[in-house]
DNA sequence: GCATGTGAAGTTATTCACAGCG
DNA sequence: CGCTGTGAATAACTTCACATGC
């Protein structure tokens, strides 16, 4: 039985919002590329997608998307396809976006100063409201209108500012403590770029980008390629062929 | 039937380097992690590990570890764990660390900007050899050393400078023809940094990072515990308890 | 008629648990 | 003994295919 759990009442409507659905986490990701895609449709103009469309526009197969969706409850129309615009008011609830985001980022060097710039975060509603460093000489300084502080007032501050999210982009030596710093401070999401494992409560979310890794994983192709070798299990593609 | 498909004739050589064995994609991200752990314990002037300790260094658990390291044959000793040195070397060769792989950054904004000057790249292999932008201002400037070319020119520069892996770090709406570009120029492994969907041969490898996507997901990690729910299906937890 | 929503089937990945070897 | 290596069991995810309902 692989069924979704289904949590009892399912109160298909009313105005009942809440279905209280196990969203699986490979589902979660995609949903957030949907959301995107949507944005643009519906700057496009665009009222309706079908399945198929959205779909296409993702880079994901159509029943793919369907059964994502459907742990959402029913949103679309038979025969017709989803309303772009209340199917993407759908997606923002279910991602947190009616809740207030407030990203904090500690670490403000080389790739930090370019996050910190970042416009696609404030585009997409996690606008960066704090920058922390350990650096006397960027502290007190502003980086794209926001001042950076030291990272010793981080319990203050992220307290003060209610910062559900932390990104740290320091070296990886000084990464686990500023993670507990934010930790005391009471961030339980982080997104990590320093290439160390960090230890966290496990009420604490941890995501980790580490950009050698995908490069490695690119590498690891290469090298198959020239092996001449049939490589991967894997069977996920649905790029467009030339 | 789960068991590696065997591809036909095995071992060319005299001393079965290849056991041809078909990694599975989710093995391949971790063993670049693993591969990390293994150079920083051969800093520490660590010898030998236990898959116990690798794994927990890793942030997986010692059972898949083991799983795969087996896809690449058997290289720990029974009782004891696995040299230092040697699996490290066999990871690097398995990742196609033996191959040169040169990168070449494209988009020298914001985000490129940063990526050009991040150490961790030519520290672990992925020398950024070449930049990329339209703008003229940037183009013959050098940022880190390197110098900035016009992106007209990746066909000739691209395939003198035997370019294995493309990074592409320009707003959505380049992205696209920037990737053209870079099929054209023989490019077979390209790592997008911009929120669209790339359209490629099927030769070729995409590996997406989407910031966005990562705060959105940890986004509705915060609004489920608003929400009080048990959330998601998922398990994927070896973090360090408190 | 047509596209959604979903059980059921298939595939890939993770974990268990223990045989086998140093 | 302890720790690796791995079949077998479980779980997560994807795809199929079709009944369902607009």
């Amino acid at each position: 039985m692989t069924l979704p759990p289904e949590s009892g009442a399912a109160a298909p409507e009313g105005n009942g919002e809440r279905p209280a659905r196990p969203v699986p986490e490979a589902t979660v990701s995609r949903l957030a590329v949907y959301l995107r895609v949507l944005g643009e449709l519906r700057e496009a103009g665009v009222e309706t997608v079908s399945s198929e469309e959205l779909a296409g526009a993702s880079g994901v197969n159509s029943a793919k998307l369907r059964k994502d969706l459907s742990y959402l409850g029913s949103y679309g129309v038979r025969g017709v396809g989803y309303d772009v615009t209340s199917l993407q008011g759908r997606l923002q609830g279910e991602l947190g976006m009616d809740h207030r985001q407030s990203v904090a980022l500690v670490g403000v060097g080389n790739l930090g100063h370019a996050l910190a710039g970042y416009t696609g975060f404030a585009g997409r509603g996690f606008p960066v409201s704090t920058l922390f460093d350990v650096d006397d000489e960027l502290v007190g300084s502003e980086i794209n209108g926001i001042r950076v502080r030291h990272v010793r007032e981080i319990p203050e501050v992220c307290a003060e500012g209610g910062v559900t999210i932390g990104m740290i982009a320091t070296p990886g030596p000084a990464a686990q403590k500023v993670c507990d710093l934010l930790v005391a401070a009471g961030v339980q999401s982080i997104l990590n770029f320093a290439p160390v494992l960090l230890s966290v409560p496990d009420d604490v979310e941890v995501r980790k980008v580490d950009l050698s890794v995908e490069l490695q994983v690119l590498a690891f192709h290469v090298a198959r390629r020239h092996t001449g070798a049939a490589a991967v299990t894997d069977k996920t593609n649905e790029s467009v062929v030339s």
